[in-house]
DNA sequence: GCTTTTTCATACTAATCAGTATTTTTTATG
DNA sequence: CATAAAAAATACTGATTAGTATGAAAAAGC
């Protein structure tokens, strides 16, 4: 990698964990090139705008972390409802990355960005639809394998286990504690279970 | 009430909403003295800073109408899955001061304000907490009286519904339109369904 | 090695922010 | 009506904000 490219990732690598943990708003351009060792004409050489680089930041990073640890792996499962559990419990409990007192990063972007930025709704909008899109698919598949219900609607199923997780992680971050996501992952099983 | 108490519910109110369609941090002061008329030493006066207002919006904006419209009609249920589903419907469909682009002003408040104001947090837990057990008992109830099931476990099931809603809020505001709501209300009905 | 383009560095600006100091008006109370 | 206290009006401050203007260094092309 090119000296310049690096320089762009280190700034969306760092500006993201900035706004993951603080919000977008109140995370400055001036505290984003000081944590990166970076000057301002450099990041403004890189990015037009602070929004241009969050857009970035969705694009850029968000979306290959999705690609990679939801998408492939829900593509690739044979069991769609034990690896939904798996995936979710997965996220809530031992990503190295997420931290329960941070949220889910694509929630909090959305619940702060939208609707006031159109060209961050329609980044978030990509990135979710695809995992939604992704889970309906296996949903099907799981249908056709005759280990899911033929009278469960996909769409509906993806609606409630993706707003069960963003809503459920807002819980963890008022509480900023794992407590709510045990309590909550049992409820997630028997609905699960009755999807079979 | 007293002319002063007026001017104080007056910002509350006017501040309230600036903040549910803006947000917190991205709402000035200067903005809300413009639109409530008020100057910045008559706001001073009855806020010692920003965020006693904000708290103050909680606690005296918040409280009070979440108890009127959701503590009481649950408490007076006597058919707790009905009234589940209908709370929920009403919230998402026809409540007139709620929006679709706007999300959940509780939500809202949670992800911006949460972890870094350790008075946000307080009191929004303690919104949260209230209508937390309100559910539970409610479903207690209902156990009692053969509406639900005996297995079924009351908090289990209230994070399993306030976490719906919250995370459906959420795509409301990203697609700006009720089309996720009509989808995520009938996988809902199935899942309350389930309680019986 | 010379030139051009890319990449980055420094110093600045105008606007906005939350909050303060001070004075004036209004209201309550005797 | 006089006085004290409550309530509100005005003008300011210092810090922070996103973004700019301009020039210097690095890298690439020949």
């Amino acid at each position: 990698m090119s000296k310049a490219a690096n320089t762009r990732l280190t700034i969306l690598q760092k500006a993201f964990e900035l706004i993951y943990t603080k919000g977008y708003q109140t995370t400055s351009i001036d505290e984003i090139i000081a944590t990166t060792q970076v000057t301002k004409g450099a990041f403004y050489y890189h990015f037009k705008t602070k929004d241009e680089m969050g857009v970035a930041i969705i694009e850029e990073i968000l979306k290959p972390t999705m690609q990679e640890h939801f998408i492939k792996p829900t593509e690739a499962s044979q069991n769609p409802i034990e690896d939904f559990y798996n995936m979710i419990s997965y996220l809530l409990l031992e990503d190295p990355f997420l931290q329960v007192k941070y949220g889910c990063p694509v929630g909090n972007l959305t619940q702060e960005m939208t609707p006031w930025n159109n060209k961050f709704s329609e980044a978030l909008t990509e990135l979710v639809n695809l995992w939604k899109e992704t889970i309906i698919k296996s949903i099907e598949k799981g249908k056709e394998s005759g280990l899911i219900r033929k009278d469960v609607v996909g769409e509906q199923v993806a609606f409630f286990i993706l707003s069960g997780y963003w809503g459920i992680r807002n819980f963890g971050k008022l509480q900023n504690d794992n407590s709510s996501y045990f309590v909550y992952l049992k409820e997630l099983r028997s609905y699960l279970d009755n999807l079979k």
